[in-house]
DNA sequence: GCGACAG
DNA sequence: ATCTTGTCGC
């Protein structure tokens, strides 16, 4: 089990500094994927107790096919920049848990849109070596200008002399989110990949169903381990 | 030095 | 992130 506590802030910008070598964004052929994934943390306030959770989805259904829930313990602050140090290590026991893994994994967070492109979808997919792209609900790194205010306008996010990421409206008229590559596949594959988790909501049905998920189990109304959904028996 | 600053 | 009621706008 992978402990970040105690580390200092030089340390943790040095680990980031060195996964951030290891990242890849050719791995993805196409957005051909079976199932999708959704992660999101939670806790209560002044505790560090987290509670992680990961869901997956069929693809391009969105309908729920399971969802691991785990605990965990992270005494490494809350610090923009280096969020991952907190979360990660709770959503690695959840990971851990799930028999077989999504396709692809859609993080609570920044993929490479971050400073030294080490945001936590980043961050986790290095150390899995498994797809994951950022999904936040605010802009933490990069430059762009305010997408137009219909269902799917884009808007480019530049840093680092480069394409990022995109601030995607993903609803009429409400402020977009931020989507950028984890690990694995590229700026345009995540945006696109953003664009068919899509319900009625403004944040996409993986995330959006982990959260909800994740918080049915820090008020006790879901247990710890894998959970598998009856499946309805294909038809045709 | 000042402002910004994922969850 | 979490704690919370009403309220404005489509």
């Amino acid at each position: 089990m992978i402990c970040y506590d105690n580390l200092t802030l030089a340390e943790a910008t040095a680990i980031q500094n060195e996964l951030k070598s290891e990242l890849r964004f050719d791995l993805a052929e196409n957005l051909d994927f079976k199932t999708v994934g959704g992660a999101d943390i939670s806790f209560n306030k002044g505790s560090n107790q987290f509670f992680a959770a990961i869901v997956i989805l069929n693809f391009p259904r969105m309908t729920l096919q399971g969802y691991a829930l785990a605990h965990g313990i992270s005494n490494f602050p809350y610090i923009p920049g280096f969020l991952g140090f907190r979360e990660v290590p709770s959503l690695l026991k959840a990971w851990d848990m799930i028999p077989n893994k999504p396709d692809v994994l859609i993080l609570d967070g920044q993929g490479i849109l971050h400073p030294r492109k080490m945001g936590i979808a980043s961050h986790f997919g290095v150390l899995t070596k498994h797809l994951t792209m950022g999904c936040a609900k605010k802009s933490l790194f990069g430059k762009y200008e305010e997408p137009d205010l219909q269902k799917y306008s884009d808007s480019p996010i530049y840093g680092h002399h480069e394409i990022l990421g995109y601030a995607l409206r993903t609803k009429d008229r409400t402020q977009p989110v931020y989507v950028s590559p984890g690990y694995g596949l590229n700026v345009s594959q995540s945006l696109n990949l953003i664009c068919k988790c899509m319900g009625k909501y403004r944040i996409p049905e993986p995330t959006r169903i982990a959260h909800e998920i994740v918080n049915q189990f820090r008020t006790g109304y879901l247990k710890e381990g894998y959970h598998k959904i009856p499946q309805n028996p294909e038809l045709f």
